[in-house]
RNA sequence: CGGGGUGUAGCUCAGCCUGGUAGAGCAUUAGCUUUGGGAGCUAAGGGUCGCGAGUUCGAAUCCCGCCGCCCCGACCA
């Protein structure tokens, strides 16, 4: 019995290298004649269960997503991690555009009095703004310094976010009512001095796509808000395959300068909360201090009403948490830069071209298919390395489909392949085979079935792992504070009378002794409501709280 | 910014306690063998031991300072 799998991972990996990089430290024991141990291999050295953090890290590197650079807090982003980012930001594109929307390009360098306007904003994004002094490096002693004689007459900002520059516009724009609402994109990248930085969830520099809208009234600006969220909740779930729930943030939690934030949380699986996206009504805070105004219809001056809303590559970060496995990253198709890999088996052997051949010409009927609403993306991996290190580059990166063919299968005209998302069977790795013609038509359905099933898992496990039996806050306490740390802890869902002010900030103090905050209200709220787990009053609301990032 | 850990070859790490002139595996290069799957054998190349100052005849090793990275905390649109 246990010699059987022996044999079948001798099947699988006769030649299988023991090196120490590539193998977990967990050991399968198995009884052969010599009484050997052989290791259970998979792709990556770390597993989720042993550490997560170290395991995200190894995912980012292994899958070849990015790196650090040599400027602290920043990376490089390469192109395995730039392609889904790519892909996400054609989709997020063209549904803003098709809400009404246009793309703008504001300057990365913001004058420091700008940013001295709204004294909400201003507090919460001073800490960590980099500012520019100079304009001229001058060496001093072989050394290069800032040239004293060069400093700014006003010192810039590296924009932290573009609310600022953009609200000057519109005061410039915005004449008359005839000129709302005022709806735009911008796609850039911004910089925030974080104290810790985690690649793709929190870097001192990252990508984003930020709109910015100005509207006659309220009304109108909460129903852009809205938009703004509803398109954020359907990407992340319709694209990214990672569920999420939409809600508003409570009071202490809101973007610095907002009258109401609204926030995607996506669940992690090692259970914390990723805030993957946030929605701002800004009321007519920005507008009072930049000077947004409008002659209305009475022919009176009236403040505009605006609102902000973006999503950054953190998104990614949620993607890697969320359908990563210890085999690494697996890219739902839908943003996989590509989506069927197929790895001819070369032998350095005449038939090599024959092999080739037949790997470029499935290519092309792969190509000719469509998946997901687009194109197939289909690829030929024909560097010349080892088709083994080819095939196992592929697993760690999450190309959906990965296709081996060898000789025989070119001479049978048929195609051996793995699915990522279903790579084992057991310990073992699962071969499929089919026939070619049947391959080129079960592969775009392949496709749009593991794109389902990774939302389906990662559904799963969220709404199994959000507790809604939680009715006082020693049941909070209990559940939180026992085996501190070391197990799975999802969320709960509870209600509360909606404090403000200090008794707000009380009940944040009680959740940090926990390491929980508030993560928001989800839209879809009871028909009535018990009593609030933080007062024993009525409660008015159901909110989630969870550990996060 | 506070606490803890860590930094040695491209990668993963050993050596440090008890100072004596640099190691392993993988990767790379070359040759031979192998060929339905993370190959085997042989040989070769590759390191300012994070940076700086100190103790010492001699420092990867001991002392001091600084920096990066990771984890926890604080902070976080």
């Amino acid at each position: 019995m246990a010699g059987g799998r022996l044999g079948d991972l001798g099947r699988y990996f006769p030649h299988a290298r023991l090196s120490r990089a590539r193998c977990p430290p967990r050991r399968l024991t198995l009884s052969s004649p010599e009484e050997r141990t052989f290791p259970l291999m998979h792709a990556l050295k770390v597993t989720r269960a042993e550490d997560f953090p170290e395991w995200y890290q190894a995912v980012v590197r292994e899958a070849d997503l990015a790196e650090l650079s040599p400027t602290r807090g920043c990376m490089i982003i390469k192109p395995w991690g730039m392609g889904i980012w790519e892909r996400l930001q054609g989709e997020l594109d063209a549904r803003i555009k098709a809400s009404g929307h246009e793309n703008y390009y504001f300057p990365l360098l913001i004058p420091m009095s700008f940013i001295a306007k709204e004294a909400e904003h201003v507090e919460g994004f001073a800490k960590e703004m980099a500012v520019v002094t100079h304009h001229r490096l001058k060496a001093f002693d072989g050394v290069m310094k800032p040239d004293p004689e060069a400093e700014l007459a006003e010192p810039l900002i590296i924009r932290p976010t573009s609310e600022t520059i953009i609200g000057d516009a519109f005061s410039r724009w915005i004449k008359s009512y005839r000129d709302l609402p005022l709806k735009l994109n911008q796609w850039a990248n911004v910089m925030r001095w974080e104290m810790r930085t985690r690649m793709f969830l929190r870097t001192a520099e990252f990508l984003w796509q930020e709109g910015h809208t100005a509207h006659v009234d309220e009304a109108d600006a909460m129903a852009e808000t809205m938009l703004a969220l509803e398109i954020y909740r359907s990407v992340s779930e319709d694209f990214l395959a990672m569920p999420v729930i939409a809600g508003e943030k409570p009071e202490n939690e809101r973007f610095p300068g907002a009258e109401r934030t609204y926030s995607i949380e996506a669940m992690m699986q090692d259970g914390k909360a990723l805030q993957a996206g946030t929605s701002h009504y800004l009321g007519t805070h920005f507008a009072e201090a930049q000077n947004i105004r409008y002659q209305d219809k009475e022919g009176g001056q009236t403040l505009a009403h605006t609102t902000s809303w973006g999503v950054s590559t953190r998104l990614i970060g949620g993607v890697i948490m969320t359908h990563g496995d210890d085999d690494g990253l697996r890219t739902p198709p839908t943003i996989a830069p590509r989506q069927i890999v197929i790895v001819p088996m070369l032998r350095g052997k005449p038939e090599d071209t024959q092999l080739l051949e037949y790997c470029v010409s499935l290519c092309a009927e792969l190509s000719a298919t469509s998946a997901l609403g687009a194109p197939v993306r289909a690829f030929v991996d024909m560097k010349d390395a080892r088709p083994a290190d080819k095939r196992w580059d592929w697993v760690r990166r999450g190309a959906p489909l990965i296709c081996e063919i060898g000789p025989r299968d070119a001479a049978g005209g048929q195609v051996s392949y793995l699915i990522r998302n279903a790579l084992r069977e057991g310990d073992k790795i699962k071969t499929h085979t089919l026939a070619r013609a049947e391959f080129v038509r079960e592969a775009p359905m392949l496709l749009e079935q593991m794109q389902r099933a990774l939302f389906r898992e990662a559904k799963a496990r969220m709404d199994g792992a959000i507790r809604d039996d939680l009715k006082t806050f020693e049941d909070v306490a209990a559940y939180y504070g026992a085996d501190e740390g070391a197990e799975f802890k999802g969320w709960a869902r509870v209600q509360w009378a909606k404090p403000t002010g200090a008794a707000l900030e009380e009940v944040g103090d009680r959740l940090k002794a926990l390491k929980l905050t508030i993560r928001n209200a989800p839209l879809a709220q009871p028909a009535s409501f018990g009593k609030c787990i933080f007062t024993g009053a009525q409660a008015v609301e159901e909110i989630l709280i969870a550990r996060a990032y």
